[in-house]
DNA sequence: AGTCCACCGGGGGACT
DNA sequence: AGTCCCCCGGTGGACC
């Protein structure tokens, strides 16, 4: 399963474990679809040994665009080598490929970054391999997080344990009264402090060696474990990952973190709610001012605190940067964190 | 220039005028395109002699969906004619085009309700062709109105009257002191109330007979022609057109409908913002409940009125339908003038 | 010629 | 097998 095209790894693959799965003799209903990108196997095939950031210096190092770029361009490689003139696959198929790898990659690398730093809050010592520099946080096993990359059609309340969710319930009854809602979805992946039932367990603590099938279950499905049992002031980092940029593509991440912020901080005390976006490829500078929108509840209540509804858009110019600059987020922000 | 294709008119274009351009010899910067949807030409070659709803019976009641869809099916018709298998456009291509075209249509239907209701309010009785019950309200050229199609980049805040753009920007700057801001882009359409310098002028009472090119920039720049005339309460309906949803597009609307409504209602006075959005194909019910969304600045300011961001959903079954439930809009909402 | 803008439909996987 | 979810890149035109 290697990182760079090998035409040896292919051949060794079964044909439901290659990148490329020819569904012309078995069409999705209302596609015309040929050749399917199969989004796992390609993250198993081209990272299932690699988690960018802790891997050699050459990958943490290498440009963060053409790391998530690899994965499609060994797939087209493969179904090039096997269907020659016959392969196509339409430009949103590759396009929404990417945008999950972009997301799926990007959680595994801060997967392992949260693990690192569990390590360390529990004790063990900060780990030298790759080397990234000490955090400074005095450790504490309280000060624990855990990475959960949130899945399509999820709802980010259904984390809060059940006295918030009431409260959150007894806001939104009122609303319908009057044909209103708020209704919340969800940012593509969230930081929490790790409960105390689970600081001890020591998956929270391991790096995984690559994103092989088994992996990516256990970093999907991560967020099941914490469902009803983070608090409103523990939800400590939102992410939306956007491969590329449009001007109308800005607005979901814009609009959750005000929803969230009207929530967390407003009915339910919580403090600043951190909530930034990831992106590969900004296209212009437009998208910086869009985000310097001030959080709107904030606003209206007249509150001195006013911030942002967005803290940051961060362009990650190599994994080894994006996990520097999370392992930064962590040493300051769980300070809040009572050791 | 036909709404149904027709060989012997697109015989009679200029290679200039045609649907299909070929660019092979000229290609973009950047870009694999072969062919070009012209959209401004498809629009002139399909509805030059004809505006959905102010055209024949066959038309008006047409499912507006086949009818939007009409001018690329007809473009495809003509580079199919002429180019044989070489013929191929990238779904993104017919993609932005119909969605411009969903647009562009839909702002000339009620460019020409409009038309129709100023006639009627300057006291020269109602139109009988085609036939739409007669709005009710008491008629006054002080409850004219102004369809705008907004163009890309706009900032709906440039309409405003000097003195309420000054409030807007006094309020900025205070946010500026704090690295924040608060930007303003835009619906794709206004509904505003005609300035009173324009009360006399006859083109806003005429209706157009069709999206010739001349037409299509009488329509297009008539924002120009009303920025910086317009007082906060006489926006009155902001429209944003989808032709086609998924969950992750409906937030624009949705933010910007907030900021609107924060601005608009919260600090200059205005009456409730009605800001509605329409699509051709919801796909699934799950934009609805999106759309009940509470407008965020009323729920902080905990005010008694609190109301939806997003008026509507609206999924015109037909151009008719579209022309009768403005007109209906009109009927009520001009009420607030004074007559 | 170059840059920016905002359009949306074809998608792989989760779930039923 | 059917439905839903949320991914984003290729676009025609405006403006420079």
């Amino acid at each position: 399963m290697p990182f760079t095209y090998s035409i040896e790894a292919t051949r060794n693959l079964a044909t439901t474990e290659r990148c490329i799965q020819d569904i012309r003799n078995a069409p999705v209903r209302n596609r015309s679809t040929q050749f399917q990108l199969a989004q796992q196997n390609m993250l198993a095939y081209t990272f299932g040994e690699v988690i960018p950031g802790f891997a050699s210096a050459g990958i943490n190092g290498m440009n963060y665009r053409d790391v998530i770029g690899r994965p499609v361009e060994n797939a087209v490689t493969e179904g090039t080598h096997f269907f020659r003139d016959d392969f196509r696959v339409d430009s949103n198929a590759k396009a929404k490929v990417a945008g999950d790898i972009f997301e799926i990659v990007s959680s595994a690398v801060m997967w392992n970054c949260a693990a690192r730093w569990n390590s360390l809050m529990v004790g063990e010592g900060w780990r030298s391999q790759p080397r990234y520099s000490r955090p400074t946080l005095s450790p504490s096993p309280r000060r624990q997080v855990a990475v959960l990359n949130l899945p399509r059609s999820f709802d980010w309340v259904s984390l809060l344990v059940p006295e918030s969710q009431e409260v959150i319930e007894e806001f939104r009854a009122g609303l319908r009264k009057d044909g209103l809602g708020l209704p919340t979805s969800t940012p593509d992946l969230a930081v929490v402090v790790l409960p105390e039932e689970f600081q001890n367990d020591e998956m929270w603590r391991e790096e995984i060696a690559g994103l092989t099938r088994p992996n990516q279950i256990l970093l999907s499905g991560a967020y099941q474990r914490l469902q009803g049992r983070v608090q409103p002031g523990e939800i400590s980092l939102a992410v939306a990952f956007k491969r590329s940029l449009r001007s109308d593509r800005l607005y979901q991440p814009l609009y959750e973190a005000n929803v969230m912020q009207l929530l967390l901080e407003g009915k339910l005390g919580a403090p600043k709610v951190e909530f930034e976006v990831h992106t590969l490829a900004p296209e212009g500078t437009n998208a910086f001012v869009t985000y310097e929108a001030a959080s709107l509840y904030g606003l209206a209540e007249g509150r001195s605190a006013v911030h942002r509804a967005i803290r940051e858009l961060y362009v990650p110019p190599t994994a080894a940067d994006l996990a520097r600059r999370f392992f930064a987020f962590l040493n300051e922000r769980m300070e809040l964190v009572n050791g």
